[in-house]
DNA sequence: TCAGCCGATCAATCATAGTT
DNA sequence: GAACTATGATTGATCGGCTG
């Protein structure tokens, strides 16, 4: 059985087996969390994800026990206090109810899962 | 500012590899739909069945998937010949269509 | 017109399982 | 058994769509 002939060289936009679509180009646009800080070293912006301290996590933890949604107010007042920006609370707690729903869903189906008896 | 890396915490990572069932399920999917690996909800439930794990977990292989494949096509080929041959149905464009009625070569 | 939310995904990283 | 690789899971952040 033969597929294709592979190409050789080149980008071949015709080969059955190895070809690139375009969901394989995509790029997500780097994060706009670069700060460049006080100090003016520049250059590479920090396209790093921010790392929360164990303290941050905690007190956003205790706050969305507390409240699922954030309102403008209590939103800057956090951030201030935690030292992120008021995006990144936005985000922490959006992501906390995604995580949150994914949990509930999983914690209410173990149902049959037994495969096969080791 | 130093570490800090205090991902302890987390012994809930316990992984284990999934079954052989459920990779070949998996890749079988992943390669047949190489033009758009993106499985709808439906789909995953129904990979997720048929693998014996759960959708999350079906998301998180196509995450990875998807991510890693990307990152080193070739890597990949010899993996995607196998599948390839096994399941084909995808053809350069994704699908749909209106037509519902018969699979052209599907025993 | 626009900011916040949802759902899905990306992308980097963690920690472990499997190889060599 | 160390050193390296394969792989599942976690998570800060992005993307597109919807909504008040």
């Amino acid at each position: 059985e033969d597929k294709d002939p592979a190409c050789p060289s080149e980008p071949c936009p015709n080969a059955s087996a190895a070809r690139t679509f375009d969901w394989m180009k995509v790029k997500r646009n780097p994060p706009k969390t670069a700060k460049v800080l006080e100090y003016g070293l520049l250059g590479q912006s920090n396209t790093i994800r921010t790392n929360f301290t164990t303290k941050q996590l905690t007190e956003l933890e205790k706050e969305f026990h507390f409240n699922k949604y954030l309102t403008r107010a209590r939103r800057v007042e956090i951030a201030a206090t935690l030292e992120l920006n008021e995006t990144q609370v936005k985000i922490w707690f959006q992501n906390r109810r995604m995580k949150q729903k994914k949990r509930e869903k999983e914690g209410l189906a173990p149902a049959a899962a037994s495969r096969s008896a080791k | 500012v130093m570490i800090l890396r205090s991902r302890f915490l987390d012994a809930r990572r316990k992984r284990r590899n999934f079954s052989k069932q459920a990779t070949e399920v998996l890749n079988e999917y992943f390669y047949s739909h190489l033009s758009n690996p993106y499985p709808s909800e439906e789909a995953k439930e129904e990979l997720a069945k048929k693998g014996g794990i759960t959708v999350s977990q079906v998301s998180n292989w196509f995450g990875n998937k998807r991510i890693r494949y990307k990152k080193n096509m070739g890597k990949f080929q010899e993996e995607a010949n196998i599948y390839a041959a096994k399941t084909a149905v995808d053809a350069t464009n994704v699908v749909a269509q209106g037509n519902q009625a018969n699979s052209p070569s599907t025993p």
